[in-house]
DNA sequence: TTGACATATGCCTATATCGGCATGTAATGT
DNA sequence: ACATTACATGCCGATATAGGCATATGTCAA
C-alpha cells in the first residue's frame, strides 16, 4: 500500500510546500485563483487540483463571484495542526533548561574536567 | 512526477499518522526499538523505517546501548512546524472576533433580519 | 448565440511511498 | 564458535500522488 490517502487528512496537506505557500497567500486576504497563479508561478490546474486538496479538508473556503472563485484561508483549520505541535513544547522547553543548567554547570567549574572525549559536544 | 521527497521534510515526516504515535511515544523518554512495537502494536520493520525517516529529518535521535537502541524525540525540531502553524494564530483569532461581533450585532437586533436565504448557514 | 474569460476536471506518466517478507548485521550469551 | 537476541535493510507489489496536457464547465459581454 501507499500513504494513506492524503485528500482528507490536514497533516498531509500542508506537507505540500506549494500548498503552504497557498495558505500563506492567502491567509489575510480573499483572492481569485488567477492572482494566485500569478503571484506564486504555478500553473492554474495545478493550482486549481491544490485548492480543491485544501478545500477538502477545510483549510481554505470559497466563494463565488462572478466567473471568478475568491478563496481564503480558513485559520482556524489550522488550529489542531498547531495544538498537536504545542503538546512538544514541554519537552523543548524541558531539552532547554538541560542544556542551560549544564552550560551553567560548566561554567561554574570553570570547565575544569571538560574534555572532548567526555562531552556529547557532537550533539548534531 | 510524484509528491516531492517526503524523507527530508519534517512536514511530510509528521504527515504519516504511526509516526505521530511515535514521536509521541517517545517524547518523554528513551525506548528501545522493541518497546514501541509492543506499544504500538506494529510491526518491527515498519517501526525500524519510520524511525529512519524520523532519524533522517532530526525528530528522533538515536543512542546505543548494547544491543538495543534507544530512540527518543528531540521536540526541539518539532518548532518549526508549531511556529509556522503559528503564523496563522493572529487570522483564526481575527475569525473569532468577527464571528463573535457578528452574534453580538445580531443579539442587539434581536435577530430581525435574520433569513435562512440571507446567511451562509449552509457552511458545511 | 457566439465568443472570451475564469476555473475545474479527466487522463496519463513518473515517482515515491507503505507494508510485507526475507535476509543481513551487530552484540550478547553459552 | 554457535545460537540467540535486537534491529536494519533490500526487494516487491499496490496505491496515491503531482504535474502536464487537453478539455469541460460556467459566467459575462457583444
Amino acid at each position: 500500500m501507499a500513504r494513506a490517502s492524503t485528500t482528507s487528512d490536514t497533516f498531509n496537506a500542508v506537507a505540500e510546500p506549494r500548498r503552504r505557500e497557498i495558505l500563506s497567500y492567502l491567509a489575510g486576504a480573499e483572492r481569485p485563483v488567477g492572482e494566485i497563479v500569478e503571484a506564486l508561478g504555478l500553473e492554474q490546474t495545478s493550482v486549481s487540483k491544490h485548492l480543491r486538496v485544501l478545500r477538502n479538508v477545510g483549510l481554505v473556503r470559497m466563494r463565488c463571484q462572478g466567473r471568478q472563485k475568491l478563496y481564503r484561508t480558513n485559520a482556524e483549520a489550522i488550529r489542531p495542526l498547531h495544538e498537536w505541535a504545542g503538546t512538544f513544547e514541554r519537552y523543548w522547553q524541558h531539552q532547554l533548561h538541560r542544556v542551560k543548567a549544564r552550560a551553567e554547570a560548566m561554567a561554574l567549574q570553570g570547565l575544569s574536567d571538560l574534555k572532548p572525549s567526555d562531552t556529547k559536544l557532537k550533539e548534531k
